[in-house]
DNA sequence: GTCTATATCCAGATAGAC
DNA sequence: GTCTATCTGGATATAGAC
């Protein structure tokens, strides 16, 4: 029976163990009260393994910050790409960022409570990354091409994605206790009266 | 001589020479970035004396967080009796936080972007403390009252102010690198947009 | 109450067998 | 590549003189 002990092994690449288990942890406790014997206990495998991968416990935090990094990014693109008005692009990225913080918790939460400066070494604010600046690029588009009123770049972004990543923060803290699909409506209102036209809005 | 020895004592308390060096460090590197002996060195006393009167790094850390939460109380309360209408209120305790952000960055660092639940044992979410429960009730009371329109309190709450604490993260990750005072005006339109009445704006 | 010197513990990291 | 056993530094906390 060569081949039974492979069976309860669906071969889940050891990276992805690690990295999970890291993200649960680190989400959980915070990164400074996880030691690497717990994500090695966690992830169950050894020590050792977990230096050969990824060199140790910042290598961790790092790995997972680029990857997650970079799976928000993908999803910026892909509304960018099947959207092309800068409200409908705002709207998809706040509906998809509120539906995340309630299916995919970790992520949300390594990503936007996190304070990685002070665990990465050399790690610039996280606001400045990729996706963020995409996020207010788009902003940006939407005064250009008259969508929205002109201000600010940085008040324009903070009314536009500013109350949505704040009841986001509040989510994950536990102090808001209902799913956040329910707010998403009355959320981008608030929105758009807060970045209207001089004309708008005349009809509610 | 004997009061000699005396003069270059400006007798500052040795609490306050201890709980000043601390929130300069835990703003400045994090607080599991700062060992008691970094507090001492810094507050001139010695270990003995700061597990004398604190009992130890995370009693610092108690100490300090209810003491700045206090003195937000108490700015919040002083809010209270000087404006009446929602909307002043809410307009004073923006413009002063911003105001804060400049001045006192320290204190504003602390309560807004330190996660206290992950080095005070069995701490509630600063959001759900007696000042943060204050400002909610301010935005309440103007929904009541009509100066605000009616919508879900917690969409109310990160509409109003949301913005400017998004604003007031970015500014101490070190994303935004112009003081906040120059963008109030801004913000406030948009917040009093984002929740204007329905017959309002008409007029720009 | 304040200080110095010391004890204790535990996390991050490594060595070396397999 | 993976594992166990071990090393080492540094952090919190304490003891005991003054």
């Amino acid at each position: 029976m060569p081949y039974l002990n492979r069976i309860p092994c669906v071969p889940e690449p050891i990276d992805c163990r690690i990295l999970t288990a890291a993200l649960d942890l680190f989400v959980s406790r915070g990164y400074h009260n996880v030691s690497v014997h717990d994500v090695q206990k966690q992830a169950n495998v050894s020590i050792g393994s977990i230096y050969n991968h990824f060199g140790g416990k910042e290598g961790i935090a790092k790995a997972l910050y680029s990857h997650l990094l970079n799976e928000m990014e993908e999803m910026i693109d892909a509304v960018m790409r099947d959207h092309d008005s800068a409200t409908a692009r705002c709207e998809t990225i706040i509906r998809l960022l509120f539906e995340y913080t309630e299916t995919r918790t970790n992520i949300i939460a390594y990503i936007f409570h996190a304070k990685h400066t002070e665990f990465i070494s050399n790690q610039s604010p996280i606001y400045n990354s990729s996706p963020f600046v995409k996020m207010r690029g788009i902003v940006q588009q939407g005064m250009e091409t008259g969508e929205f009123r002109m201000t600010d770049p940085w008040v324009a972004t903070a009314c536009v994605f500013g109350g949505a990543i704040r009841m986001i923060q509040l989510r994950l803290d536990g102090v808001i206790q209902q799913p956040l699909g329910g707010f998403l409506d009355e959320v981008l209102k608030s929105t758009w009266w807060g970045m209207a036209l001089g004309r708008e809005p005349k009809t509610l």
